[in-house]
DNA sequence: GTCTATAATCAGATAGAC
DNA sequence: GTCTATCTGATTATAGAC
């Protein structure tokens, strides 16, 4: 650990390299069926490259799934500060639903349910930096908005996130898109007024 | 199949008895980690056997996957007629809510979602029967109740569902109980205050 | 019909050449 | 440091005894 070129900081080519492998292997495969011969394959290394950088099928998916939740987390709730405009509600819904629907993170989803039993230490990390982070958000904005006559920020914020999620869920992972295709934007729509409508009561 | 013990009625004695086997070992460790001495072990028979019930370990899953899914949803929905009571909101919430959170239908929902690339029908099964199904109860309560004013029925029964969902699976799934724990009867309330408040406008 | 024993394949992990 | 070749054990599926 003493070699020592100026931009050593960014960590090891060979170890992107390999991670980069894994990624396409594990999302696509899920961990159990995916062996160390196509990682290595997909990554353009040989096997014992991979037992040189990590010390076995779990480290590696481990140390993979940690990294794509933070990048992910990061690339989702970046700068996504909201401000007060009441038609943040809308932007926040729209904005979270696309960067969302990318297969990267629904791979990532899916992964993190399916090994939720096996790795129940990457499921906690996913709940309390995604789930956790973007439920926060909204509990500070219902919390700054009391003319929205939130008497639950912290649940009605679950509720706005949840039923975001589980529309990418519904059609993206178990082929509603197909079998019961619903337009986003109806959702997105549908949710808004359902708090919007709140402030100004209807005129009868 | 003429030993006649005066039960034998119930279909074949030994396919029940593997599915069921199967079932604990499926359920629990997924697709690709469960093998078929395990499945043999748990329910008692040798392996053999279930290959002359069975054609492969696809058609054994396919088939046990295609039950489970059929029974819960039954359960689920059995005789839940919406009347027309406003409440009924807070009911349909609370008992989807509570017959949902036992351990075989989550783990059914895990496996849907982590195998839903390998087994595409299953995960459409499952959306055509469960998913569709609690949509298009709420879908026909919101078009019978306008006083709701609900514009999109169905991005609205969607909403509504999903956010329950989604709720179970960031709780019990994702270990959103030890994370961040969310009472489920403060989701209930936030959920139905959402929607009841909407009939009557608050009094400022 | 059901079991024991076995075939054929493939997995994760390691040893040793360069 | 990286690769080729290999070991050990487990897996799916089948063949043949009773």
């Amino acid at each position: 650990m003493h070699s020592s070129s100026p931009l050593e900081v960014i960590g090891s080519d060979k170890r992107e390299q390999i991670l980069q492998g894994a990624m396409q292997v594990f999302l696509s495969q899920g961990y159990a069926s995916t062996s160390m011969d196509r990682v290595a394959a997909a990554a353009g290394v040989s096997k014992q490259t991979i037992y040189s950088y990590f010390q076995d099928k779990q480290g590696l998916f481990t140390a993979l799934i940690e990294r794509v939740t933070i990048d992910r987390m990061q690339h989702i709730f970046r700068a996504e500060e909201l401000s007060d405009e009441p038609e943040l509600l809308r932007y926040f819904a729209e904005s979270f639903l696309q960067k969302m629907a990318d297969p990267e993170f629904l791979s990532l989803l899916r992964i993190i349910i399916s090994e939720s039993a096996r790795f129940p230490e990457l499921a906690s990390l996913y709940t309390r930096t995604v789930i956790q982070r973007g439920r926060s958000i909204l509990t500070d904005y219902f919390q700054r908005h009391p003319e929205l006559r939130i008497a639950d920020p912290e649940a009605t914020a679950q509720i706005f996130c949840g039923s975001l999620i589980s529309f990418l869920i519904a059609q993206e992972i178990l082929y509603g898109k197909e079998v019961a295709p619903l337009a986003g934007d109806r959702l997105v729509n549908a949710l808004v007024t359902l708090f919007l409508d709140r402030t100004s009561p209807h005129p009868n």
